[in-house]
DNA sequence: GTCTATAGCTGGATAGAC
DNA sequence: GTCTATCCAGCTATAGAC
């Protein structure tokens, strides 16, 4: 990889952190990048592909970068400590806000749309392969369904990354709720027969009325 | 108000509907509403400016429309079917689309900022009000965060608004998967003393940790 | 209040020198 | 591979006729 396409690469992310989906632009790419803005279309053919390549080029990174501490994850409390973590230094780095502006510009963008759902499928079968570990054993795994399990609590991290940018306390309280809710199903884990046959009972019943 | 202004602000909220937050012009808005260009100027000074008007007006109209609705809900189970109806509707209106497409580009614009905080907070406190009266008498009233899980729930539907638009079925899954949690809230409600002793303990540890 | 016209800028993309 | 120069479309915003 030359070095020009990759200080274009890292230019792309630098400014979709920075800028924001709305920001990205060849001039600004190439600006953040140091880089002449005529090179993007040399190497990459469009903005719209640079793009493409970049944000698949980091989430790779990331996502291997994590996969070694979501390994030590032992319990569902602990699934949602690492998440906390990982999320606030995420944050810092920028990275989920990337995330969400991916998402926001894939809406109406059908090459970063699949680029997109490719990265958020990453980080949620990340999230899956933990707490199907987690989940062994206990009266969960029986009768949940642990990808869209997987896919809500990606779905809530960006949420929480965007509505972080325009209220943070409100932000971090959700946070602190979503961790009294896994102390919560730590409990219910811990139920005896006849309440776990009443939750499972329950559970069942609001899948029946989905149909 | 003058029909002009008016097609203006439905203009502005149909193209960030139909172009997202990156589509967001002048004579994108324009023509969407069906007006020249430059009275976008004449009557609200910027584009930025019409889009704050345009976003604060909007929300309260549907805000104001839903309160009926969220006034019926008794219990988590009814809150969260309400929700996904409420959520399915919306999302074929296009306004959590537009909310999320307002929370990405506030990321980076200090006007937007503020009332996309102002629409989300709308929201979050009509959740708020009605996880209030349906956690009335629960074990949860007492050491639940209420707006802190408002907030979440709000959080939530964002990013899996904007999940849906790269990954549906996962999306549609997660959602279910929400609802089978809230399923699981129900039976908790119905938990004896010894666990409820015991679940309290575990959320009070829990939120020790987090200092 | 609404229109045309336009200034002045930034955008994507390409041609051609080196 | 990299640069300069450039085309043309689209952008915000204003001036001025009506």
């Amino acid at each position: 990889m030359s070095d020009t396409k990759q200080r274009l690469l890292d230019g792309a992310m630098e400014t979709l952190r920075k800028q924001g989906i709305a920001g990205v632009s060849a001039r600004n790419i190439a600006g953040q990048a140091g880089v002449n803005q005529a090179l993007i279309f040399y190497h990459f053919g469009s903005v719209d592909d640079l793009l493409v390549a970049a944000c698949t080029a980091a989430t790779g990174e990331r996502v291997a970068a994590y996969r070694e501490r979501f390994a030590t994850v032992g319990s569902l409390r602990e699934l949602l400590e690492v998440g906390r973590a990982l999320h606030e230094e995420e944050r810092d780095l920028g990275n989920v806000a990337v995330l969400a502006q991916m998402l926001a510009g894939a809406q109406h963008d059908e090459k970063l749309a699949r680029v997109t759902a490719e990265t958020l499928g990453m980080w949620t079968a990340e999230i899956e392969s933990v707490l199907h570990r987690v989940l062994a054993g206990s009266p969960f795994a029986e009768m949940a369904d642990v990808p869209g399990l997987a896919a809500a609590i990606s779905a809530s991290f960006v949420g929480l990354e965007l509505c972080e940018g325009v209220d943070r306390p409100g932000a971090q309280r959700a946070m602190a709720a979503l961790e009294q809710l896994g102390a919560l199903l730590e409990v219910v884990e811990e139920l005896g027969p006849v309440a776990r046959r009443a939750l499972r009972s329950k559970v069942s019943k609001a899948a029946a009325r989905r149909g």
